[in-house]
DNA sequence: GCCGTTTTCGGCCCGACTGTTTTCAGTCG
């Protein structure tokens, strides 16, 4: 079982116990259990299978009962308790407490007085007007659920973060021309740099909230208005994204950013730790408990100062170890997109990309780039006009010309003699060890046979890094965000064989890829494995994609020194010819 | 159910908005 599916038995126990009333702060266990879980690097499978018992001791948040729950789930495949809890409480439930505007009082309440147990049940008492005569509804309420229900069906839940980018600069640009706004800060987990964006949320200061707040919901934009009050507002665009606006006073701005900039799980933490010292942390500052003693307010900063924490940077605050490690003075050291050196996954127009090997030079170099590794694809790719041994051989001819003539120009630019080479379904690599040979950096990709059961998958790949021919592994997980689910395949199996054989995994910058992930980027710096930031560029203007990479790295916890191509030309070139 | 600078019991983050209330509960983030 992966860890992923033991945070969602733990998400549905905390909900169906909610459903039921049970005991919040029990509740509140079982939901912090499964946040947890989801935000472990390594698998609980693995680290039982190692350690037993003990290897699942110290995980904050996991005590007793959960722990042998876990165990139980990895050694049977099922939590009996969940499964009784399903049988006292339809699993129709779970989804109606989905619907907006209805929380698990609301649906105890029809499911006790009417009876009702799935959301097209729901629909239908609140269409025959079944709902508006309950205690506690009315008319409103009835429609509200109905809304509800249609828009969970037609809502498009995540939004990958390349689609909110410009929403984000829309309303920023477009709030401006409110008189007397002050910031104009897009938080939420767009400032943590999320892969998807549930929310859009947006942190505004200013004296008089009316003319901010009425302007906001006139945006072209907006579909419809879902709240309007004087601090806070939520809008639904078009598309489907959701916007909230927040508005305070310019005192308030460093607590509201540290507050609405999340996320959730960081912010009980901080407030619970905030609470032992006395002190009370809310979106207006920092307060001593029973006066209302102003401590801080309008920086950041000092939200952490006051309770002895250095700032931790957005992509940090998921509650995964930081506010220890902001204690014990262990935050890594932020990577910086300067600090990238170049670039390791590029394709020209051999293959399927869009420019030559000199435009793609070129736009590196204006990038202030050392280098750049042309990886166009192999044959097996057919579709992509992937290059067979002549073509590659040939390249290789170009590449050097090229460099020579960057030589004469005494540029210190190089274009590196590279490949990414299709990973066969027998793991096999599709060019011949002898023009592998020749070359300065092989990325080995994955691109068929997606639907490989988990073992073969993770055989193909390690049988690939066994050569002793590659550099980097390319998109490890095949995953496209919103539209493929990741290929079956053990990450922690294939890092372990990885760092045997040094090669690198790359972090596709793609922002539909993201792959490997900002989890997988913890356990590879756990395992020692060095992470190569590329774009897998198709066009000179994907190379900014480097972007993307970076801010998942800072997620992932990746230092300078974590990241392969931080590494000067000369340097990078001493750890390329270490493989195998 | 978890956890400890108020330690093995007694706490557990904080506030806004809405609809239904006539003072607040439920929901949400």
């Amino acid at each position: 079982m992966e860890n992923s599916e033991i945070a969602r038995v733990f998400y549905e126990i905390a909900d169906l116990l909610e459903i039921q009333g049970g005991y919040r702060f029990r509740i509140r266990s079982y939901r912090n259990a499964g946040m947890v879980v989801e935000g472990l690097p390594e698998g609980l499978k693995n680290l039982f299978e190692k350690d037993g018992e003990d290897g699942l001791k110290g995980i904050p948040g996991i005590g007793e009962s959960t722990r042998a729950k876990i165990i139980e789930m990895l050694s049977t495949g099922k939590c009996k308790y969940h499964q009784e809890l399903l049988k006292e409480m339809p699993v129709g439930m779970l989804e109606i407490i989905k619907v907006s505007g209805v929380g698990p009082k609301k649906a105890a309440f029809v499911h006790k007085e009417l009876g009702i147990n799935t959301i097209d049940e729901l629909e239908k008492a609140a269409e025959s007007g079944l709902i508006q005569n309950l205690p506690g509804f009315g008319e409103v309420s009835e429609q509200k659920i109905l809304k509800g229900i249609k828009d969970l069906k037609a809502r498009t839940r995540q939004f990958k973060l390349s689609v909110v980018i410009p929403v984000a600069q829309s309303f920023t640009q477009y709030l401006r021309s409110v008189p007397g706004i002050i910031d104009i800060v897009p938080s939420g987990s767009f400032r943590r740099w999320k892969e998807t964006v549930g929310d859009l949320d947006i942190l505004t200061t200013c004296k008089d909230s009316r003319p901010v707040m009425d302007h906001f919901v006139k945006h072209p934009d907006v579909r419809e208005v879902l709240s309007k009050g004087e601090t806070k507002s939520t809008v639904v665009l078009a598309s489907g994204l959701h916007v909230d606006i927040r508005v305070l006073e310019k005192k308030s701005f460093g607590a509201a950013l540290q507050y609405f900039t999340g996320s959730k799980a960081h912010n009980v933490a901080l407030r619970d730790r905030a609470k032992r010292m006395g002190l009370k942390i809310s979106e207006y500052g920092v307060f001593k408990e029973r006066g209302e003693v102003w401590v801080v307010g309008n920086k950041e900063e000092d939200v952490y100062k006051a309770v002895g924490l250095p700032w931790i940077p957005p992509e940090l605050r998921e509650n995964r170890g930081e506010l220890e490690a902001a204690e014990e003075g262990r935050l890594p050291a932020q990577l910086q997109y300067s600090d990238i050196k170049g670039d390791l996954h590029v394709h020209t127009k051999e293959s399927d990309g869009a420019y030559t090997l000199e435009d793609m030079a070129e736009a590196a170099m204006k990038m202030g780039y050392e280098y750049i590794a042309v990886t166009d694809h192999s044959k097996a790719v057919g579709i992509a006009h992937g290059l067979d041994e002549a073509r590659l051989n040939a390249q290789i001819r170009m590449v050097d010309e090229y460099n020579d003539k960057l030589k004469r120009q005494r540029k210190k630019f190089r274009v590196l003699k590279a490949t990414e080479v299709d990973i066969r379904g027998d793991g096999t690599l599709d060019h011949p060890e002898g023009v592998l040979k020749k070359l300065d950096c092989v990325v080995a990709s994955v691109h068929s046979g997606f639907g490989m059961g988990m073992e073969e998958m993770t055989n193909r790949v390690i049988k690939a890094v066994r050569t002793g021919l590659i550099n980097i592994i390319g998109h490890p997980t095949g995953r496209l965000i919103n539209e493929r689910e990741p290929y079956q395949i053990d990450l922690e199996k294939v890092l372990s064989e990885a760092k045997k054989y040094n090669v690198a995994v790359e972090l596709n910058s793609y922002p539909d890829r993201l792959d490997v992930n900002d989890v997988h980027c913890l356990l590879a710096k756990q395992k020692g494995v060095l992470v190569a930031i590329s774009t897998d560029s198709h066009s000179i203007y994907h190379l900014e994609n480097m972007i993307y990479g970076v801010h998942t790295a800072r997620r992932g916890w990746l230092e300078k020194k974590d990241v392969l191509n931080t590494r000067s030309l000369k340097e990078l070139m001493k750890v390329l010819k270490g493989k195998g």
